[in-house]
DNA sequence: TTGTATGCGTTATCAA
DNA sequence: TTGATAACGCATACAA
């Protein structure tokens, strides 16, 4: 009775045939009469006819639904891969079911687990800030259930992951810095735990290390939130003592930028002409704060689409599993603004 | 054989008992003795057995899961909704199923069939820009389907909705310009066809009035993307003809008053001396921009909870749909900043 | 070319 | 206290 949802059953009574025989008419199954075909599907056409596809998914253990899991809706960058995903998904007729952790590990695993009772056909992750043991994914790859990693990757073999090459975006940007004339760059840096954090973390090293310019341990500061007012009093507590003054940031995302470049307005130092600014993933902000933020773009949409891709492909067999050797790494840009070029 | 997927059957069988007694067991219905109930928990926890909520769902025509048709995900006032609805969905047990249209109707329809042939409880709706015609909806409301519309809502009877008090922001918006001083307020105003773009305007409208200004037709211009891209070239052009200058802009979304605001810039026009400007959503970049924008900000987050508790409690029978008569209309904050406040 | 029977995993009804 | 059976909507192996 739901919604005038007739059913294949309901046709058939009407046309007096089996239910096997709309089954089959209307997927134009071979062996069966025009005639036949032609009647089915008008009557389909005039009740309204949609498959069930509940009923669908149980009867083949597939449900062309996939499922996302992500740390945070609200986040630049997310929602962009998120708009790749659907994207993708929606013209190659799946579902896509979200559920965003808030950054825990619990509700990772409990999203995993409801997502699995609900036959999904596979995953896309992007894992929490908590998750350091990736017990619950490998269980679920030993079983040679699909899974995508997206953004963030676990350090498993046999996993796939699309990701964007942090390393090479903080050596650019940091490069940029010093071809600036900037020889005391801090490094505002992610959550340690976090790979991304990591390589952007070494990408800046290398940068300077291949300048010729030595690492001061003091001035990388974690800043693990990654909210300005965070980046602001940890820039605010280095200006402050004449040792660990920087005369630039870069910052391992946007946010923080903005938190430095706040902190060097308060404390009336000029940017870019005393102190130069770097950020990373372009948020939409950066082309409309004064001065503009130079960044280091992130292909989220791109992103959010070559994973739904090899997701899909894989599930619907089109590629092997295996095949997939090499991690997916997808360039950055850098974006050159006002904030980090010298009058 | 999915991922070590163990049905009732296979808890059945280990014990030699029937697979309704396990049912019935897993369930803590009466009639089970409990040295019963012990075994079959005990193995359905060494089977590690999850319900397969598909079966479920075909047995109960319920799925326990929302869709959600959303223009854009990458748009920060839907990403907090989203937010918002994915928080109390996840609590009280219920899967979010999304779908962005991408402000096409098309997409808004097709999404909708697929949705429902998957059998969702209910609908948390923000239809496109492109939608004028509701009959979509109006069948399922008519089949007792529920839906809740969030922020932009239908002129239907007999629909529910959450949406913002547009109205009242813009008025207060309004005023504020007014009572700041600026006299000559142009309203960059959204998409006309969509409520929320009428109710601004009118809160505009109605406090020039109520102040004894007279309003200017040709200071009223329609930015229908809402891009800063348009809105600069709007404000450009009213800004060129000294017959069209107004001193102060209302816009009705952030990145149009951005947009006014580069371009007053470029003019060598200086907010907020020369030019009162002011947004509407509060986005993230408004307190991080030079001079900071004063704008309405809107309750996403806020709104995401409300509308999904409402279409819950109906889908659960604990409220009637019919007892909820009047929209619900959620307050703005008008958040003064730099943009608009003359020294 | 079409129909019958069975099963996907679960629960509700009826019987024992 | 428990079991057998049917049903949710569909697809398919097998029969006719």
């Amino acid at each position: 009775m739901k919604i005038g949802q007739a059913t294949i059953k309901d046709i058939a009574n009407e046309l007096g045939v089996s239910s096997s025989t709309v089954s089959r008419a209307l997927k134009d199954y071979p062996g069966i009469s025009d005639e036949t075909k032609r009647k089915v599907k008008e009557v389909a056409e005039r009740l309204n006819y949609r498959p069930n596809a509940v009923a669908l998914s149980l009867r083949k253990s597939r449900s062309y639904t996939i499922g996302v899991i992500i740390p945070e809706v609200v986040h630049f960058f997310f929602s962009t891969v998120i708009s790749g995903i659907e994207e993708v998904a929606q013209a190659r007729g799946y579902n896509v079911i979200l559920s965003q952790t808030n950054e825990s590990l619990d509700r990772e695993k409990s999203s995993i687990d409801t997502m699995l009772s609900n036959q999904i056909d596979g995953f896309l992750v992007s894992f929490s800030k908590e998750t350091t043991d990736f017990d619950h994914f490998e269980k679920l790859l030993n079983f040679g259930f699909p899974i995508v990693f997206f953004d963030r990757s676990p350090d498993l073999k046999e996993s796939i992951s699309v990701t964007v090459d942090d390393y090479q975006g903080a050596y650019e940007a940091t490069t940029h810095l010093i071809h600036q004339g900037y020889t005391s760059i801090a490094h505002l840096k992610g959550p340690s735990k976090l790979k991304i954090s990591q390589n952007r973390e070494k990408g800046y090293r290398d940068a300077l290390y291949n300048h010729g310019i030595e690492v001061n341990e003091d001035f990388i500061v974690e800043c693990a939130k990654g909210t300005n007012e965070e980046a602001y009093g940890v820039a605010e507590a280095l200006l402050k003592n004449p040792q660990t003054k920087p005369d630039a940031f870069f910052a391992s995302n946007d946010m923080a930028a903005v938190g430095a470049m706040m902190a060097c307005k308060n404390a009336g130092i000029k940017v870019p002409e005393e102190m130069g600014i770097v950020g990373f993933s372009n948020w939409q902000f950066c082309s409309m704060i004064e001065p503009s933020l130079t960044s280091v773009a992130q292909p989220g949409y791109q992103m959010g689409v070559r994973s739904t891709t090899l997701l899909l492909d894989i599930i619907e067999k089109k590629i092997e599993y295996d095949s997939v050797k090499d991690p997916i790494v997808l360039n950055t840009e850098l974006l050159v603004r006002k904030s980090s070029v010298r009058m």
